[in-house]
DNA sequence: CACTCATGTGTACACTGTCAACATGGAGGG
DNA sequence: CCCTCCATGTTGACAGTGTACACATGAGTG
């Protein structure tokens, strides 16, 4: 879950830069951002601070996003990504195996990362107020409906019973790991419940 | 869901106070959170602009809650109330039904409160960070517990079960309500989608 | 080479939370 | 009755925030 990469190349979060153009500043900016999240929390990420960590003056964002909002957007978009990462990982260790293991391991994955990364998760769980300018590549919600598209019956699609099974797929891990994050702190209770409620939901998401 | 308290009696929310000394100042400045919470949503919802509100001076909040996030914490725990009357409401309408409907009552107003009062919603939805000082009072936590517990079967109550049904009916109420919100806007598909999700749920609750 | 314009800087404004020093006046003891 | 105490209010300040404007820079193109 922890990719070492401050060390190696990287243009990156080196605030004595020389030249005056940044040359990569937005990537730079989000790269920053995530950092921040991880290290500081959601107050840590600031327009401010994030210019700062590229050692680039505040206004200089406003060259890359309309609104700092967008910024912050862009970061939860980026962890959003991360996740995706690591739900597709899981889950080409999963192949051949049913669609409704496979939810499950997508369903795991979506809270152990909101468990291990409170700080990017509470980024991924804010309320998407100014949408992302990319939405290209992996997308969670996409790989569960293929999944659950899996469970319908051949040649008729129903798209309410699909709908109602992506919402219970989502709904219920998302609403899991906020509960586990602010009010579980035990680790053993934890899992004990993750085992326990995604039993139930794997019944629901069958009948 | 509107009760209109902003005629009659209250010595609320009239920023011309003549007395030095406010005499209710501390539910003033809840009071005053909420409405801004209603009005202007989050991002209203501000130390300075509630205390003007109350016709109060800033500082004069640190006199009844040792931060701003305390203040907030209590409009939250504020909107929590709210939300959990409703549901004795309508649970005391449905006196006798079998205790998975009156959960399904308990999941529906949640989710009409998070639909209906959004901004009131994300106070109740944010990270608690600090800890309300006011725990009194309706809990729908408790609440849920209660009914989930009339499905133990006589003399043998497994806390492993209890706990994995609480967090299913929570967890899938909290998710589903963020989701709808964030990603749903139209009412038909909205109600659709709480029926087939709630259904499901159902089932799960009960295996 | 000269020009343009995307990208950076500096400065300023309104707003935020929070604190320290001071003001007020209601409540209770003499 | 008056006087004093202190809970509760005010003022002013400081650091930090997002954002806009005018200006500077220099990379790339004619």
């Amino acid at each position: 879950m922890e990719g070492d990469r401050t060390a190696a190349g990287s243009t990156r979060s080196r605030p004595e830069r020389t030249a005056y153009h940044h040359g990569a500043l937005r990537d730079a900016l989000v790269d920053a951002g995530e950092a921040l999240a991880r290290a500081e929390g959601l107050d840590g990420v600031t327009v401010r601070r994030i210019a700062a960590a590229c050692g680039v003056s505040a206004a200089a964002v406003y060259r890359h996003f309309p609104s700092g909002d967008h910024l912050i957007a862009a970061v939860a978009q980026r962890a959003r990504e991360i996740m995706a990462r690591d739900m597709f990982a899981r889950l080409s260790s999963a192949t051949g195996r049913p669609p409704i293991d496979r939810l499950r391991e997508v369903g795991e994955s979506y809270i152990a990362f909101a468990l291990a990364e409170p700080q990017l998760f509470s980024l991924v769980s804010m309320p998407m107020t100014t949408p992302p300018d990319r939405v290209d590549d992996p997308n969670a919600a996409d790989l569960v409906r293929d999944i659950v598209l899996e469970l319908e019956p051949p040649g008729e699609v129903d798209e309410g019973r699909v709908a109602s099974r992506m919402m219970l797929a989502q709904a219920s891990a998302h609403g899991l790991a906020v509960i586990l994050r602010d009010f579980v702190p035990d680790p053993l209770a934890r899992e004990q419940l993750i085992a326990g409620v995604l039993d139930r939901v794997g019944v629901g998401l069958e009948a």
